[in-house]
DNA sequence: ACGCGCACTAAGCGCTTGCTTAGCATGCAA
DNA sequence: TTGCATGCTAAGCAAGCGCTTAGTGCGCGT
């Protein structure tokens, strides 16, 4: 049985918080209500609003660069490999899509020092699939003129859901990941 | 010549300001400041700082919803036609990020009203690329399974443009521009 | 020369913000 | 029984918020 502790229930209560508002527009009141506990106690386990941001980004940059070297790792042919990245990712923005919001789109509201340590997980992020398509290419079986531009394209169709998606809406994720995993190989295979 | 008046001096300001700090992070006086004056002079020529984001934001979709409207006007050839709209669609985002920015990320900032007011221009977008597809394939130019998230997924290229975008970096609009255009007729025609 | 209207500001109001302080209930070791 | 660490709260502080009020200076028609 897993038991909840204080902090994790802050750090949910967070990340509804942060999609929901965006960081600044997030009180700490709000946070610690959603949480059942007095405004006080955010600052029992956490060191600052911040720090709460940082927590709830960090895990989710490793979280997503996780979900991508998987699929990178899971098959040595360049289209399923580009198939199952594609989709892996979409979908995982998809299923995650408020902690996706915050990775995306308050990374600017995390202290410098703290923005460059998730950037690292950024650039990771790019890399692998850079580099999937560049081993496509060189194995002929895709081509693909600009590799990071590509690459970033691709990455871009599952960034994008975080703005909009909501679950239960009228396209579950597995849609959406498989149209963009199908686009992925239109954009990039041999003819 | 044109002159620039305090209204005008006033929503550039509040361009710059939500662009780079959000809505909830601008301050009234941010904003009056970056124009020069004090922080009443906000409120002579604008009702609120929401009625200012609605300024912003209204203004931004209906130059993006033109910019389309024109692309899909300018050609009767589905293919140069997608590429035209594509391709004009992703250099607005370049050219306007700081604007495109704002009308994409504090959507949600505005009021229901204005909310509802905006999202016909949402609307009307959508369609006009769902349309130039269906056309396509009509035609028998294009291979299209699904339309409208394959128009979404076209769109979504050009308005990730403004999450990271900064004129003057490494890559210029009209090279991203020119590289959604060549994906998009990847990703649409029939083979 | 004068008076009026308009663009603008100084000051500040009531409220909310992130965060701190002081203290209290509980559980456990001795 | 005592003593103390732990996990929490009530209250509140200084600063900053959106916005208002009361007025000031200046250009322009007469």
């Amino acid at each position: 049985m897993t038991t909840i502790t204080a902090r994790e229930r802050l750090i949910n209560a967070a990340v509804e918080a942060f999609a929901e508002k965006g960081f600044a527009g997030t009180t700490t009141r709000d946070i610690a209500s959603r949480a059942g506990m007095s405004p006080a106690a955010v600052y029992v386990h956490h060191d600052s609003k911040e720090s709460l941001l940082f927590s709830v980004s960090l895990d989710g940059h490793r979280r997503a660069l996780e979900v991508i070297t998987s699929a990178a790792a899971s098959s040595t042919d360049p289209l399923d490999r580009l198939r199952a990245m594609v989709y892996d990712f979409s979908l995982w923005h998809a299923d995650n899509s408020r902690v996706g919001r915050i990775v995306q789109y308050e990374y600017h509201a995390l202290t410098d020092e703290h923005r460059a340590e998730v950037a690292t997980y950024r650039r990771d992020i790019e890399k692998t699939m850079q580099d999937a398509l560049a081993d496509g290419v060189d194995q002929g079986v895709l081509d693909v003129v600009d590799v990071p531009g590509t690459a970033f394209s691709l990455l871009s169709l599952g960034v994008d859901l975080v703005r909009w998606f909501e679950p239960g809406g009228s396209r579950s994720g597995h849609e959406l990941a498989s149209l963009h995993a199908e686009l992925a190989v239109r954009m990039t295979l041999r003819r």
